[in-house]
RNA sequence: GGCCCGGUGGUCAAGCGGUUAAGACACCGCCCUUUCACGGCGGUAACACGAGUUCGAUUCUCGUCCGGGUCACCA
């Protein structure tokens, strides 16, 4: 059997979109799960929309997502190049011969006159009159001779029906009548997607062409190519669109109204790679044994386009959000204190304290990394609290008790000699016990001395410990200021 | 508007003629508890509609409705 390929053919315009990371990933999943290639290239037949850097971004997406191609203009190949503007001379004489067999033919129409096209009711919806279609030849020669610009456009059969098969949504027929005469070669000389797509999937050995759905209607166009070239039709996997949800409850394809939709606009929002990859895997596509979490490397081995659906689906951030949790909590401490100590550091700046006891207090709790320097600001500065914080009903805590127990926290807490979270630990549940309260009671009114905040990761214990003797101390002594208590 | 595609809870989704119609997220309770979170337990909630085919339709066919995509010298 013929060796799996599959290409990611980006052009470089701008960032790299989610819905195009989410293709990216099944054409790498289709051709690593078959053992076999995924190449990449860059489509940049577009020289108006380039965008400078955007092709460096397509290589830092792939590799921070792990999708690395096994052939592209970085890293080489049989099959090169893999930069569309370096071929410029592979598609002209392909070109000619759709000529030369009748299946192309050369336009002159301007620019003003297919605009003026446009005005008139019949093609108000677009379309081309096919007025070149049939120029005679001595008309052709002595426009080529004046030096007229042209473009080349397919000669579209008039009248039946083309049929194609699609790997998820099965067989297609569309009217040929439908099909306009589209461009192959514009007047500038550079083919347009269609027609250096067709080439160079045919070319490259490409033999699985996996796509947005939005490709699905032009794709009888495609085929008739590929036929009147005497190519093997290859197999089409025409995937189903990330649709975005807006206030009003309506969906549309996703885009940047809808929330952040560039990949590395989720990572700056305080996404994990991995936890995004494992997502959008799930968008549209289900494993038999509807597992969900999965590395990579287990999407490699599971994936089949059978499971890919039919439906679009809409793009959930709620969702996004708990596989990033999941993965946050899979870490092992010393890797969630690594990705979390910018988080850490923009909230403490350069306080001494322990970022790994920090970050322990914190892996459990996170989502999303942007969340942490809210979260733990309170260590870089006791915050202005109002002294009602103290009173809490369930852990029963009121204006009488509070500064009793705060007072008598603090005196066992100043003759405590070593200052571990154990230590700490015992001698608070050991004073609710002696007190014959709740732990709670004592327990609240530290925190909240210590924190100055409702709520906080991490309970007295953990922030005392953070915080060390020394602050800690004088955070409970100001709280009991507060309370009118005083020290003494 | 023409053409193409789709339609299972709020979201992602199993299902592929007979099921009490899974599971996950979200939401709501309860438990655990030193706040919050984690964890545990439980709950609300779905086959768009109408005809067929069939002993029997969520599943097959047709129509309606709704949603999306596409009709470029963009990809």
């Amino acid at each position: 059997m013929k060796k799996v390929r599959t290409r990611f053919a980006p052009s470089p315009t701008g960032f790299m979109h989610v819905g195009n990371l989410r293709t990216a990933l099944y054409e790498y999943l289709i051709a690593k799960s078959q053992d076999g290639d995924f190449v990449l290239r860059i489509e940049d037949t577009d020289r108006e929309r380039l965008v400078e850097g955007a092709v460096d971004l397509i290589y830092k997406t792939l590799e921070e997502a792990g999708l690395r191609h096994d052939e592209g203009p970085d890293v080489g190949g049989d099959y090169g190049p893999y930069v569309q503007s370096e071929r410029q001379d592979i598609y002209m004489p392909y070109a000619q011969k759709l000529i030369d067999c009748g299946c192309a033919y050369r336009c002159f129409c301007s620019k003003e006159r297919l605009d003026a096209l446009k005005e008139t009711e019949e093609f108000a919806n677009g379309g081309y009159d096919r007025r070149c279609r049939d120029l005679p030849k001595e008309e052709i020669d002595r426009l080529m001779a004046e030096g007229t610009p042209f473009v080349i456009r397919q000669k579209m059969p008039l009248d039946g029906t083309t049929t194609f098969t699609d790997a998820v949504f099965g067989e297609i027929t569309a009217p040929n009548e439908e099909l306009q005469d589209q461009i192959l070669i514009k007047t500038d000389g550079y083919p347009t997607y269609n027609f250096a797509n067709v080439i160079d999937d045919h070319l490259m050995g490409i033999t699985h062409v996996v796509r947005g759905n939005e490709y699905l209607s032009s794709t009888p166009k495609y085929n008739l190519l590929y036929e009147a070239f005497g190519w093997e039709i290859p197999t089409y996997v025409h995937l189903p669109l990330i649709m975005g949800k807006d206030e009003d409850g309506n969906v549309s394809k996703l885009s940047k109204r809808h929330g952040a939709t560039g990949f590395n606009d989720l990572i700056a929002d305080g996404f994990l790679p991995q936890a995004v990859v494992n997502y959008i895997a799930l968008l549209g596509w289900c494993p038999k044994d509807n597992k969900e979490m999965m590395t990579l490397k287990e999407l490699e081995q599971e994936f089949s386009i059978d499971g890919i659906s039919k439906s679009p689906a809409v793009f959930d951030y709620a969702k996004l959000e708990w596989f990033n949790g999941e993965y946050i909590k899979a870490m092992t401490p010393e890797q969630f204190e690594e990705t979390a100590r910018p988080y850490i550091l923009q909230a403490i700046g350069d306080k001494q304290l322990d970022t790994l006891k920090i970050a322990g207090i914190l892996q459990q709790r996170t989502t999303k990394l942007t969340q942490i320097p809210e979260m733990i600001d309170f260590f870089a500065q006791l915050p202005e609290y109002d002294a009602e914080l103290f009173i809490n009903k369930k852990s029963k805590t009121n204006a009488e008790n509070a500064p009793v127990m705060l007072k008598a926290a603090y005196e066992a807490l100043k003759a405590l000699p070593e200052w571990t979270a154990d230590a700490v630990h015992d001698l608070l549940i050991d004073l609710a016990s002696k007190l014959e309260v709740k732990n709670g009671t004592v327990m609240w009114p530290v925190r909240i001395a210590a924190a100055g905040k409702k709520v906080t990761p991490g309970g007295a214990v953990e922030i005392l410990t953070i915080l060390g003797k020394e602050e800690s101390l004088a955070r409970i002594e100001s709280g009991l200021e507060k309370l009118g208590a005083g020290v003494n």
